[in-house]
DNA sequence: TACTGTGAAACGGTTCACAGCC
DNA sequence: GGCTGTGAACCGTTTCACAGTA
């Protein structure tokens, strides 16, 4: 949806040439990240069920596709697997979670401390998936000042000098469609480098700013088309 | 990701042949149908905003798509727009909401009334879009019996009878991952047709019923590898 | 002139099939 | 035997380019 730019290929620094290449050498496609995910979540439950390895036709059942993709998508990023084994979970869990960059901790503001806003804070994954809320935003006096979850609401006329106070990394909007694009923007000029939308609006932000929007309506209206048109498609 | 059955195309009843075929003569790919929801929330705007038309390309530019791109999605389903003149924004949105099957009420229930839960049954635009959430199942006692915005919550045994009832089509699963496989399974018993699984993990259901998937820790760990590798993507 | 609808070409992701390895 | 990694074939989506229409 957004041109990418390619990937420097011709690194001359003489870098390890075989295992794990990290940054990725060729362009991945964004719906190859998004399986990364999936097959983190589902390499985390294996290893709650006392699994010491899984093979990719495993991880594929699992996950609705082919072992072929599980081996291609894993193969953008360097070779994790054991031939006749297949991958250690703890392993590949190590090593995915580096590759999305989770590995690290990142600081995250959430703006916009509504019905959605008070769900993203309460939500108890993102802290052990590396994310960490460190500041809420809301214009309302009644929740400007307190505290939900340990995590401290600011008068949104404070954020830049807080986002940038605190290196925050990565905002959530949580804030109505109309009020979304200047709340954007406000965040990008804080120095802000990836924005996750709740609103139901399309940003527009620099190219260099990473984006991601979540709109629960269009979600339902996927489930009714596909209910609508019976013909099962995801 | 899920064999899509082929739509029957040689309908022999003697519709009217040309203008709007509603159901989709071709099998649709799934991304047309999310670029559909997006179309339509950009004609809203553009109906608040006072336009009657709108072109492909104008509509692409709002969603950083093409206008090849808009015309061949919107082609899959009929012939919508006016040489020289565009598409009409009233029109369009008639049209989509038909394809999408927003004309029509849908009814839904909600299990798990947490945080996230909470979130969704005041999540106004719901309503707006054609989509009623008419019930709500949950296990604490301290909500069941209760009301969350006119809506009632239900001791989550009695999610069978209920639905049943209500006819209610579609759920949305926002209770912890370990549990979440199980209450689908229920939803499929009572008869839903389609799912939003809010929860953490892959369900496995039967491919007759429609299935979409929320995960906010994947969301966040999109934007984490595209703020990691600074390439932009999508 | 302004714009749609659509074959045809180009592109990119998925699937196949097999060499290599444990 | 079981499984990974990968070039090559395949297939579906996107882009191009233009005929057709108001």
């Amino acid at each position: 949806m957004r041109p990418q730019v390619p990937n420097f290929t011709g690194n001359s620094v003489p870098s390890p040439k075989n295992k794990p290449l990290n940054p990725p050498a060729r362009d991945v496609p964004s719906v190859v990240v998004s399986r990364l995910s999936l097959y983190l979540r589902e390499l985390h439950h294996a290893v709650r069920d006392g699994r010491a390895t899984i093979s990719s036709s495993q991880l594929g059942k699992l996950l609705g596709t082919t072992d072929a993709q599980v081996r291609k998508d894993l193969a953008y990023f360097g070779h994790f697997g054991h031939p006749g084994i297949g991958y250690r979970c703890e392993e590949l869990i190590t090593e995915i979670r580096r590759i999305l960059g989770t590995d690290r901790q990142w600081t995250v503001t959430l703006v916009g401390v509504g019905n959605m806003g008070r769900a993203l804070l309460r939500y108890k994954r993102f802290s052990a998936g590396g994310f960490q809320i460190v500041a809420a935003f809301d214009l309302d006096p009644r929740v400007v000042g307190g505290q939900i979850e340990g995590v401290p609401v600011y008068d949104f006329s404070r954020l830049t000098p807080i986002v940038r106070q605190h290196h925050i990394q990565l905002g959530m909007i949580a804030v109505p469609a109309t009020q979304a694009q200047q709340v954007a923007d406000q965040l990008v000029t804080a120095g802000i480098e990836g924005i996750v939308n709740f609103a139901p609006v399309t940003l527009s932000l620099p190219k260099s700013i990473a984006l991601v929007g979540v709109d629960l309506t269009t979600e339902l209206e996927q489930l009714a088309f596909s209910v609508a048109n019976r013909s099962g498609s995801r």
